[in-house]
DNA sequence: AATAATGCTTGCATTTTGCAAATAAAAGGA
DNA sequence: TCCTTTTATTTGCAAAATGCAAGCATTATT
C-alpha cells in the first residue's frame, strides 16, 4: 500500500491540475485566483479588499491588481465602505454573479462525476473524511513554513 | 451541513496554502513546482525531461528552464540518454537526495500532527477516502477544460 | 541521402509576483 | 486642535514565471 506522504503528494497535484484548467465561463477565460476570488466574494457579504486576500493567502499587492482586473472585466465591484473610506467592499455584478454559478456548475458536475463512481456508503465516507481533514488541518498552522528572516 | 462545492474549494485551498509555504531545507529555499519536480525525479527511474514535466502538467519549456535552475543549484544532474542522444535523463544530486529528505520529513511530521488529532480508525477512514478520491480522479478526466482553440 | 518526426532548449513578449514606498483616511496623544 | 501613528489600499519597480514560436540536435522514415 501507498505511503501517506505518496497519496497526500498525489491529490494535492490532481486538486493542481484541477485548477490550473480552470476555469471559461460566458466567453471569459478566468484564472485559477480570479475564480478563488469570485467564490470568496460571494460567500461572504461584502468583504474588504483585505479579508478576501486574507482568505485566499495571497499577498495583498497581486491581489489588489487582480481586483483590478476583476473590474475592468466588469465582474466586481469596489466600492469605499461609508464608516470607514480607507475600507473599500467588494461584490460581484451581475455578471460576475452569473460567471461564479457557471463555474459552480462546472465544478458540481465534476464531483457528481467523480461520485458517481461510487456507492453511496463510499460517498459519504469520503465527503465527511474530507470534512474531519478540512477541519483538522485548520486547527493546524500551515506546514513547512520557511524560516522567518 | 456544508455542500459538497464548498467542501472541495475549502480542501483545495488548504492544499494550496499548505503549498505556498514550501519549503526551506538546508539553507536553499525551494519553490512548490521545485520540490514536485525533485520528488518526481526521486520517485521515477531516471525520468526524462518530457516523462516529468508530463507528471506534473507543466508547460515543457517552463519546466525546461525550472531544471536548469535546479541543476544551477547542483540538487539535478541532467545527462543525455546512451540509447538516444536526444533523450536527456534526470536524477538527483547527492544533495538533492538530501533535499528531497528533509522535505519528505517536514511534510511527514505535518502529516502525522494531523493525525495525532484523529483516532486510529478515522485516520484509516480519512486514507482510504483520499486514496479512493485518488483513483477516481484518475479515472476522469480533468474539470472544466476551457474550450481548445 | 533527403525529409520528417522527436526531444529539448532559447527568444521573446506577456503576465505574475512581492517588497518598498506612496497615498489616503482614521485613531490616538499632546 | 494639531501632530504623530496606525490602518487600508494602491503604485513603482525589478525579479520571476509563463507559453508560444522558432531553433538545434538527434533519430526515424522513405
Amino acid at each position: 500500500m501507498e505511503n501517506t506522504r505518496d497519496l497526500f503528494q498525489m491529490i494535492t497535484r490532481r486538486f493542481g491540475l484541477l485548477n490550473k484548467n480552470c476555469c471559461s465561463a460566458d466567453g471569459l477565460d478566468i484564472s485559477l485566483i480570479q475564480s478563488h476570488i469570485l467564490y470568496e466574494i460571494n460567500r461572504q457579504l461584502a468583504p474588504s479588499v483585505q479579508e478576501v486576500a486574507e482568505a485566499l493567502g495571497t499577498d495583498i499587492t497581486t491581489f489588489s491588481r487582480q481586483v483590478q482586473s476583476l473590474i475592468k472585466m466588469n465582474l466586481v465591484n469596489k466600492t469605499p465602505s461609508l464608516n470607514d473610506r480607507r475600507i473599500h467592499t467588494l461584490e460581484l455584478t451581475a455578471e460576475g454573479t452569473n460567471i461564479a454559478e457557471i463555474i459552480d456548475e462546472q465544478i458540481n458536475t465534476y464531483l457528481e462525476e467523480i461520485f458517481a463512481h461510487m456507492t453511496d456508503f463510499e460517498k459519504e465516507t469520503v465527503l465527511r473524511s474530507i470534512q474531519l481533514l478540512n477541519n483538522t488541518m485548520g486547527k493546524i498552522g500551515s506546514c513547512c513554513a520557511p524560516a522567518p528572516r
